[in-house]
DNA sequence: TAAACAATGTGTCGTTTGTACGCACACAGT
DNA sequence: ACTGTGTGCGTACAAACGACACATTGTTTA
């Protein structure tokens, strides 16, 4: 029985080079929010055999680069995104599920404000798409999606993480709009004010909406101030170099 | 800008055997419950720089198994355990986390009844060691012992996994002692049988402990029929092969 | 044999949290 | 001035949570 723990890595290299055959990628689910959807950034395949198909946003893993680091460096690439949120989900290692060869994924997912970034995208064959309008990504693409949804759906009620999806100001109203687009469903506007003032994740700006049809509502902010110091997930896990 | 999706790996090979130099592996904590106490299955590192350091069971990725193949076979291979509980946590993917060279891990976890599976510890250098009592795991495997012990933590309120842990029939109390060992908590007697009665995750076996020093308790088995069709979050993400 | 002891088994009551819903107020457009 | 639409606030009822007191059953001990 041969384990990582008992033999130098070079002592395996050594003895078998079939070790080695894997290679490592990430894979990043990039949210935004617009028109009151939830949207999520793809690319173009450029394979043959997934040609008109839409994938995620990967790269593989450079040997001298912590794997949280490539998945910052494929968001920086791709839309020039630098301090953004994002969190590790899943690492995905069926054999078969690239067909190009052995390639474990870890996935990703982001939180942007799609208007902090619109300028980048034109350059690249990048491209928003409502997630209740996608169809088949490549390889295994809408199982890493579904499963990014889902950690999404169930992280935001219980932690303040859809700001980095707004701009910096927002009304009541776009917030809920947000979670209903998270959630999937319609949420009662009285009980969604109440609860959200009742958690303190707000402050007021006594500032109000412009160029509305409507009468404006009140813009707010995100309570960092009750937030800092804590952690996120990824930081939680992250070594100290 | 390269990534997997636009080209074969067949083609990185030869531009690049660099993206090759990442090894892969599995680490699983193995849980168990013993004397009102979360344990966990720990093997001495054989490492010169890790000398009488405890580790988790891990093993490198081979080219041609799935992730979660890889995870149960380390299972097996140690401790013959076959259908047991088995969820991944995270992958822990930092440049520097293996003194002996680039190791991208990913953690398991694994709850089994100690009882059921007692002779085959004796072969191996393995141990149970309290979850209380473990000083300095070697690598970073106290980080990822934590992690998965915060995980295990979120989850057995909402999810009937704790089980696992337990034999075919066990009394309230048992039960009860092992919700504060993950917790580290105390809890109400009164109210821990209320909500667990409530939920419907207890089957009456119309049986009382035997040999017990004190009025025996009812004996309770796991409601399976209640989650039958439900997937774990392994199942979920697995690729139908 | 009876009292002391230890652990099981059950109910109550007040508080908090969640959900459904009614209504007044403010702004925009006609 | 009137109407439509959305904001802002309060009330009422139901479910979940937590603290707590007392009766029951079997073992041990005087």
């Amino acid at each position: 029985m041969t384990t990582v723990s008992q033999k130098t890595v070079k002592q395996l290299k050594s003895e078998n080079r079939d070790y080695f055959q894997i290679a490592i990628s990430v894979d990043c689910v990039i949210f935004g929010f617009e028109n009151g959807e939830l949207k999520v950034l793809l690319i173009r395949s450029d394979l043959e055999e997934y040609k008109d198909h839409w994938t995620l946003l990967g790269d593989l893993v450079k040997p001298d680069e912590d794997l949280e680091s490539a998945s910052y460096r494929v968001l920086k690439e791709r839309t020039g995104l630098m301090d953004v949120f994002l969190e590790q989900v899943y690492t995905f290692g069926d054999v078969s599920r690239h067909p190009a060869g052995r390639v474990i994924s870890t996935a990703y997912y982001s939180l942007v404000n799609i208007k902090d970034h619109q300028l980048r995208l034109a350059h690249n064959q990048l491209h928003w798409h409502p997630i209740n309008e996608i169809n088949a990504l490549a390889f295994d693409h809408t199982k890493i999606l579904n499963t990014c949804i889902s950690q999404l759906q169930d992280k935001i009620m219980e932690h303040p993480i859809v700001f980095n999806l707004l701009p910096e100001k927002f009304s009541l109203r776009e917030l809920q709009s947000l979670y209903e687009a998270i959630l999937g469903t319609k949420l009662d506007r009285r009980n969604f004010r109440k609860k959200f003032f009742l958690m303190d994740w707000l402050v007021d700006m006594n500032e109000v909406e412009q160029d509305v049809p409507h009468r404006p509502g009140k813009l707010y902010q995100f309570n960092k101030g009750r937030f800092e110091g804590e952690n996120t997930e990824a930081s939680k896990h992250a070594q100290v170099v």
